[in-house]
DNA sequence: GCCGTCACG
DNA sequence: ACGTACGTGACGGCA
């Protein structure tokens, strides 16, 4: 083939030491005709360059290349000064589609994604050495390849914005020193891939990588792409709204406190509630008098004025995180609100989304309703949500081997109702909403490790109360008094707690001396099993649905994952089939010692298809 | 950049 | 005597 001038740029990928230690030594680059010859290919690190496009030319700047340990490439593609080379994507097009090609890279998801905008669609088995990062420490806060390079490799890497120095783009820095930074990316990741892997191999965790966080790389860019629609000119009419009822709080609230003043700052707050109006400060914060939702619902029952600032509190919220906030993040191009998923983030396993976060959108009350209702479906379309019912409580019994927990989903009982028919020592008749709201609490208390404290917090009742209904809890379920147990002493012997797919969370505070923080480390333990492999199971289902979907060529997409629910877009003629594939689907994802159970519905939007 | 607050599972 | 339910992300205020 042609175009061996792109590569005339091409360079070494220069290594600064981190200490004195090893490193690889200089190698020369040669002219290995890279991207032409897709069979010499035995394994491609590739990085898009750099944070994705040149503001100017809205393309990619350049994309590093590493086919051999040591040495890489940067191939620039609208960089400024450079030579021109949109021929350099049509060029490495072959070798990124060939499925036979692994592909190794940090944050992959990333590249992939701005590789599709440009019409290239990545195949192959793919190498994340941040995702291997994340899965041998889910605790890490960081897993930028900065940091990975420098806890396995000791290896430090240039500053981007040393690189970046005063200019705004990457675009604009000289191709010299863009080479060199650029093309330490890829062959940095290279580097790490052989190390990472290795250690994922002995960890065991290499089918949790292979089966499924590694496909679910691809899901993620889909849902990505394809984006929501919201209803931007109902959000208008809702803002407006909120504006009116913000008006007429906020009048009120300063006729009550005598003044006018900031509602949202805390401190302000403090002042007239704490000082001027004389109220009881119940709880501290760190810096003052905490003036948070339990403390303001406790202090409404002896003034007027904390109710107020609850309910202004509500309406602005809604309006600057949500209603404000989601028309700004509609995708030109689109239409379409394109959320992030990470992948990286939690240390239980669970994906997180942001800019904008699409995993708390409101639900509760009349303005959840409305809200969720500018969630759309396209003209001929529905959205189908499909969720799984007490899917932690049933990855509780399932784990525990809990004889009561197990009986009681196998004969599909209300499984507060149950609860609180046992706390209370009545029959399962006699059990009130209040019993059941009570019941409710100490079931969620106890997939979070439950205690005393913790529990008399959350229902109101002295510590006391909430020990005898613990104590009550697990004179009925020793099975799960048990595992926790049982959790806990291995989390002491082994160092980590793990979940039903073999994914490891580090519990290095276990056997602290200082008791807030051994005990901290010991609820975790417990619910870091259950919430890890309640991410696993809907993980391996989002897996199965979307091969289903494909092989059957349906044109129904999964656009949101909310933790225990999956929301799809789906054409009209295909709801009915569309519904009863994501619900086998997500009801067989794993076989537990309970059945599994997923409520689903349809609708035009979000609030009428939950 | 941290803190308090609050939206969700 | 201490101070807690588990896991997130976004907002405004304030240093």
């Amino acid at each position: 083939m042609r175009q061996y001038s792109l590569f005339e740029n091409q360079a070494k990928g220069d290594k600064q030491e981190a200490t004195d230690e090893k490193k690889p030594k200089d190698e020369t680059l040669g002219s290995v005709p890279i991207a032409y010859s897709p069979l010499s290919i035995a394994e491609l690190s590739f990085d898009i360059e750099a944070t994705g496009r040149n503001p100017i030319s809205d393309s990619i700047v350049g994309i590093s290349l590493c086919v051999e340990k040591g040495s890489a490439y940067y191939v620039p593609v609208s960089h400024a000064h450079g030579p021109n080379v949109t021929d350099a994507l049509v060029i490495l097009k072959e070798t990124l589609e060939d499925e036979s090609i692994p592909k190794v890279g940090h944050n992959l998801k990333y590249d992939i994604l701005i590789l599709r905008q440009e019409g290239i669609h990545v195949k192959g088995i793919l190498y994340d050495t941040m995702l291997a990062s994340y899965l041998l420490n889910p605790n890490k806060p960081d897993h930028s390849l900065e940091n990975v390079g420098l806890e396995y490799l000791m290896y430090k890497k240039r500053p981007f914005t040393e690189v970046l120095g005063k200019l705004h783009s990457f675009a604009e820095v000289p191709l010299d020193e863009a080479t060199q930074y650029a093309a330490e990316d890829a062959a940095l990741s290279m580097e790490l891939k052989n190390i990472l892997f290795e250690k994922l191999k002995n960890e065991g965790l290499e089918d949790l990588y292979f089966n499924i966080e590694m496909p679910l790389i691809y899901i993620l860019i889909d849902m990505e792409e394809e984006g929501v629609r919201i209803n931007k000119e109902r959000l208008e009419e809702l803002s407006k709204e909120l504006d009116r009822e913000l008006g007429i709080i906020e009048s009120r609230i300063y006729a009550i406190a005598g003044e006018s003043f900031n509602i949202n700052s805390p401190k302000q707050l403090q002042k007239i509630l704490f000082e001027k109006l004389g109220l009881k400060p119940l709880k501290k914060t760190k810096t003052g008098y905490s003036t948070g939702m339990d403390v303001l619902e406790e202090l409404s029952k002896t003034h007027e004025l904390p109710m107020e600032i609850l309910n202004y509190r509500t309406f602005y919220k809604l309006k600057t995180t949500y209603v404000d906030a989601l028309p700004k993040l509609i995708d030109k191009k689109t239409g379409r609100v394109h959320t992030s998923f990470n992948q990286t983030v939690t240390a239980t396993g669970r994906l997180s989304s942001s800019e904008p976060n699409l995993q708390n959108i409101p639900i509760r009350g009349d303005w959840g309703t409305k809200v969720r209702e500018v969630f759309t479906a396209d003209e001929g379309c529905v959205l189908i949500s499909a969720d799984y019912s007490q899917i932690e409580l049933r990855i509780l019994a399932h784990m525990s081997d809990d004889e009561g927990l197990i009986d009681a989903f196998k004969k599909d009982i209300d499984i507060h109702t149950r609860t609180a028919s046992e706390l209370f020592g009545i029959a399962k008749e006699a059990v009130t909403d209040d019993m059941r709201r009570v019941a409710k609490t100490v079931n969620f208390g106890v997939v979070y490790g439950i205690s005393p404290f913790g529990l008399s917090e959350a229902l109101s009742i002295p510590p006391k109360e909430a020990a005898a209904f613990i104590e009550q809890y697990f004179d009925k379920h020793p099975g799960v008094k048990q595992y926790m147990e049982n959790t806990v002493k291995a989390a002491q012997q082994q160092g980590y707690v793990s979940t039903v797919m073999g994914r490891k969370r580090p519990t290095p505070e276990i056997n602290s001396h200082n008791a807030n923080i051994r005990q901290q480390a010991e609820r975790l333990a417990i619910n870091t099993p259950v919430q890890g492999t309640a991410a696993d199971l809907i993980k391996i289902a989002m897996i199965n649905i979307r091969n289903r979907l494909k092989e059957k060529n349906l044109k129904t997409k999964m656009v949101l994952q909310i933790h225990d629910e999956l929301l799809f877009e789906a054409p009209e003629n295909e709801i009915e089939i569309a519904m009863g594939l994501i619900k086998h689907e997500m009801e067989s994802a794993m076989t537990l010692s309970v059945p599994l159970r997923v409520d689903i519905g349809h609708g035009k939007n979000w609030s009428e298809a939950h």
